[in-house]
DNA sequence: CATGAATGAGTTTTCATTCAT
DNA sequence: GATGAATGAAAACTCATTCAT
């Protein structure tokens, strides 16, 4: 029992040191002895837990994944609908993913790292593509208590995703004046609720 | 002339085989020799025409963004917004960009490709965001035919590229059938026609 | 006493475990951990009964060769040259070296290993030669029996021996028929015959 | 051309420095950079000449094969068995492989140590297989002008081969007069004699 | 006695870059 | 201008060994 904690904390521990190197360098240019440095371990010890860089990185994603779906589940599982304005239940989904995704800088470098992996890394792909459809799914359900047609909803959702992405890929990029992001984000709000 | 001529061949002929490689392995996996083997040339050849490998990079991506850019001016300079109805100017727009840049799986490879870059490469962050400014003021320019306010016509812009930004990024690594994105991509289009 | 009992067993399981890693890789390639793996206790446990691997080596050489020599010693102890014809004792002979050892594909591997580490390690050149006077020795002393020149009777041993380990050579990289192994043995032993 | 021969004294000089390096270290235990400081060279150019270190391996086997190979060839191509008595064709025979093979104490340990590779690397294994049988039809062929029997020809000659490499053995790790190799290897040939 | 976490030296390999010819 | 040989830094990974629990 206590020995599996250790082997989670060190895991976890590892995987925070990756997140902190992303900030820096890409996964490419991080080397082992770079994460091992930030997490304060000797470099031997990430070929203990994890079989290869490319473990890392997995477990490292879905980590970071697992981590924002889970938190915007447990948001949105405590909203009901029947108690809210589609107004003010279409508000705070959006206020969940600007501030906590789109406008968040350093997760929309991880997100764009990871989009670019994934160009190139089959495994990697197939998690992304595996965590976008599940949250297509999840947000194309949500939105379906106001709308009807199931494929329009589903649609819908898709465009919101990518517009979320791009936006998310400027602020990464960009400083968030030069591109007045906040205001289109709440314009582009505001016309999500005209189609609902 | 024909000497300068020559040395422009060249040069161009080593970019295009890096944009052939990174349809295969990113840039940082790409070796110098990967490129001269593709562009059939010395490997030492390559660093008599740049001064290093971020050298090439640099120079590749002014010659993707610009050779987009260009065709696009290309394409709208020759409209006349007075000859078009709203409809039709706006459709051309996004005949173009669709099937140019966001349907193209392999141009969107290459611009996730740069992104990513950009998030560590301070040079490349700087050509990345000079080239966006350029192209958000001059699509603004465009449709400001229809939209006094020129502050919400930036915007609109912002918020239609970053979408387009989020499809080409779907686009890339997802089928087009799995998120129905030529679907996706007319529902938008109509929404932005009901804007302007 | 029980206590040193099993210690000897884990002892022994460890060496078998080494005995059956070796049929797959070199001993250099062979690492601690895959013969605990084998042999199915922690890897720490083998630093706990031998000092090194190295260590764990020199006593796997010994549990093999004394092994084979026990079983040959046994059986000829129990042969009484009187009660046999020559030919027969000869055959007898050849017999056991022939099918328990020369043909032995297994041990040939084994054999071939041993020899080669060997000429790198004084410890277990040392080992080897001392089991080889002694193989030696102990046959010579066998055919000494039909022949009077006991230096001749060496050189003969020594001649036969040869052979067989060539032999053995043969049988743990050559197939059996490609080599038309098993006549060219009952050829040797034929004339083996004539000369003593 | 003078490219050509640079490139091919390279490797053979690598080639040699692993020669040196195996009387010293295992292959196993024989780093690419010990080979490069004994070749006198950067260690980055093993890798420049070969591809890998197994590819070293491989092609200093050939040389290694051939060399000896080419060798007995050239000698035996030039002994007309027609102006030879038997006993001297077979004398200059066994005098080429005692002195340059069997009693070659360097290059013993060569042939244990490929022996050993072969064990566990196919290509290895291939190609001493194919050597092996090269050698075994050769010298059939030579002593097939006194046996009419080629199937037993070509047994005697596995047998031959057996006994030297037998030798062989024992010469790479004995020393020459504890074993009495120069007696043992005259009265073998004398039964040989006999045989044919 | 047993476990498994940790260490750190050492290995092969890759590669941008330089430079003599 | 072009070639390809050479360099050397840095990477991922392996593993015998140690040692606290």
């Amino acid at each position: 029992m206590a020995r599996k904690n250790v082997q989670e904390e060190r895991k976890l521990q590892i995987l925070k040191a990756l997140d902190t190197c992303l900030q820096k360098k890409s996964f490419e240019k991080t080397s082992i002895k770079d994460i091992a440095t930030v997490a304060g371990v000797n470099h031997g010890v990430l070929h203990y837990y994890f079989k290869s860089k490319e473990d890392i990185l997995l477990n490292y994603i879905t980590y970071v994944m697992d981590d924002y779906g889970t938190q915007a589940r447990e948001m949105f599982i405590t909203m009901n609908p029947e108690k809210w304005t589609k107004a003010q239940y279409i508000e705070e989904i959006f206020k969940f993913v600007n501030n906590r995704i789109t406008l968040n800088k350093n997760l929309s470098r991880i997100f764009v790292e990871i989009w670019e992996i994934s160009l190139y890394n089959k495994k990697v792909r197939a998690k992304l593509q595996a965590t976008y459809f599940r949250w297509i799914d999840e947000i194309a359900a949500m939105i379906s208590y106001y709308i009807d047609d199931k494929t329009y909803a589903r649609d819908v959702t898709i465009a919101m995703i990518a517009f979320w992405e791009g936006m998310a890929l400027f602020s990464s990029v960009f400083s968030r004046d030069s591109l007045n992001i906040e205001e289109v984000l709440k314009g582009f709000q505001d016309r999500i609720l005209e189609i609902l």
